[in-house]
DNA sequence: ATTTATGCAAACTATTTGCATTGCC
DNA sequence: GGCAATGCAAATAGTTTGCATAAAT
């Protein structure tokens, strides 16, 4: 049975602060803070098992860190080259993410349970510094 | 300037021969049977600098290890979530990539250079052991 | 001759695991 | 009281780096 540690309950308050896909050593440090005897192993157990608990996401974007995620709906990403930013993307706003899965299950014979779609770019804020 | 090693070329031609998104430890693996003396850092090494110089492709699924692969367009991966495979899925067969580009720099002002999507979901042949 | 490439060992980073102790339920 | 959770240290996995030697140009 899970139990409901005053540890989980800080962790899971900082990255709710946090509040955009920080990565383990981000919400360590947010929790760090106020409260230094807080592991780091505690928290990578905590943010995981959060996320098996569906309390938060778990995302893994190519070639990134571990984030975890307050967002729980299925939706895309852009990483910023410049600050590297993640924000989120609605999939809706871009593409049919059914018709995708559907023409990949018809042209390819692949069982498809969902894809993931990670956009590369620069973000608004820094266009405008590099443009100046 | 780069120099035309022994060890390069094995590399290059045991990534041509194993043909599909093999890790850096696969290619080492088949390197080794025949070529024992050379390196895993040099595998690391010259893959690297293979991609560098566009003679192979680095692929980077979201939370797996490097690949490389041989094909030097752009196209999107499948991944079996039964068997671990990797498969190439060409784009044009199931999105508008241009599209969804100038879509997220439309309604959300990023510039995108451009984006990566992984399937995840079962491969025909484990589709098949599967059912039976 | 010069200077890149190699191979070894060691460093490094992110994450996981073993284990004794703590503290929810 | 029992068992999950914590915190420490150590292990692990993948990859990179420092450095002396070898070899391509």
């Amino acid at each position: 049975m899970k139990r409901n540690t005053v540890q989980r309950q800080i962790i899971l308050e900082a990255i709710r602060k946090l509040n955009s896909h920080p990565t383990v050593d981000e919400v360590y440090e947010e929790v760090h803070k106020l409260h230094p005897s807080i592991s780091k192993v505690t928290v990578y157990r905590d943010l995981y098992q959060l996320a098996d608990n569906h309390d938060i996401q778990r995302v893994i974007l190519p070639g990134e860190l571990a984030r975890y995620d307050t967002r729980l709906d299925h939706h895309y990403h852009f990483k910023c080259k410049v600050c590297g930013a993640i924000f989120d993307i609605n999939a809706d706003d871009v593409a049919d993410e059914a018709a995708m899965d559907k023409k990949v299950e018809q042209k390819y014979g692949f069982k498809v349970d969902k894809h993931d779609v990670t956009f590369l770019g620069i973000c608004p804020d820094c266009q405008k510094k590099l443009s100046t």
